[in-house]
DNA sequence: ACCTGAACACCGTTCAAGT
DNA sequence: ACCTGAACACCGTTCAAGT
């Protein structure tokens, strides 16, 4: 099987949803493709860049989208999709250290941030705020899997309301009482 | 000079404040302090437990907490709190990852976040509601904090406002309307 | 064009042995 | 009690050389 930029995201997306991103190395993905390290250069150009495009691939998928027309206000659309990302996520060990540096070099568009941002402004926030109110959900999400799945790596039995949906709704009316 | 569980953690701060997370090695640690690798093994556990450690030190300091008798109200109180956090982060390297491994832990005591959690129960929120509201401001102050310094680092010249302090607003209007 | 082999400059952690 | 020396099992990245 020859080896492309797309055999190696696949296979990094895997090692990340099997065993976390502390066992997603270079050397270990060369590995699992039966290839020396440096081949890996080739259809890549460093960790960084993989890294975002494992995230791109995790998250520009359509389930990661919600019809604003089947929700009968953009504020019920808001909720539903940060759930269904927040959800998304939580089984997906240092998915948000993963998503981070995506959105850090921007390099990929996000379908699902893209979104948020389009449904705010469809809530009447002006397009300044609408992109910081995006920053606040996805503050949020993100975090709030974070800490989730650091409880779970610790053992902590977490309580299972773990505050994340009553935190997004307090936003989200703060958002656009 | 006699090597102590102070001392490392101290020249660990200085290192993280000068080069950043990425510099903050246990060899470099110790080439810093004219020691063998293995001695610091013999004052902290672990990098992870220095860390949290180096969290404390950052964080736990008079310097960041307000006098809730100054405001008029609670509400301006977590306000003015959350943006003192926000401003001693941002010239720290990497801080957010940094406290993000301390609260993961559990183990310290971070006195902000206490405070914030006890402003949020002055304003009127029950106890449980107070935590999940720590966790939404905190999310949001790390997040902006994290996103600005990527910003930086990557020499995008970053507009001033960057919605940290009006998504705050909104939060706190949210949580405490 | 694509990959190997091998190197460079690093990591965190452990542990016998020294003082 | 505290530290050294040395090892173990790893990292990301580069690059001449092969095919």
């Amino acid at each position: 099987m020859a080896l492309t930029q797309l055999t190696v995201v696949d296979t990094a997306v895997g090692i990340l949803q099997q065993f976390g991103l502390a066992d997603l190395s270079m050397r270990r993905l060369a590995k699992e493709l039966d290839v020396q390290v440096g081949a890996l250069y080739w259809h890549v150009k460093n960790k960084q860049e993989l890294l975002a495009q494992v995230a791109a691939q995790l998250l520009n998928t359509p389930a990661l989208s919600v019809a604003a027309a089947d929700y009968e206000s953009p504020a019920e659309a808001i909720l539903q999709l940060a759930r269904k990302l927040y959800l998304a996520l939580l089984p997906i060990q240092d998915s948000p250290e993963v998503i981070e540096v995506a959105t850090a070099m921007q390099a990929t568009e996000l379908q699902p941030v893209l979104q948020l941002r389009a449904l705010l402004e469809a809530a009447g926030l002006a397009a300044e705020n609408a992109r910081h109110g995006q920053q606040l959900i996805l503050n949020h999400v993100l975090g709030s899997v974070a800490y989730r799945q650091n409880l779970v790596q610790l053992d902590v039995d977490a309580p299972l309301a773990d505050g994340f949906d009553w935190g997004l709704q307090r936003a989200v009316s703060g958002l656009i009482g």
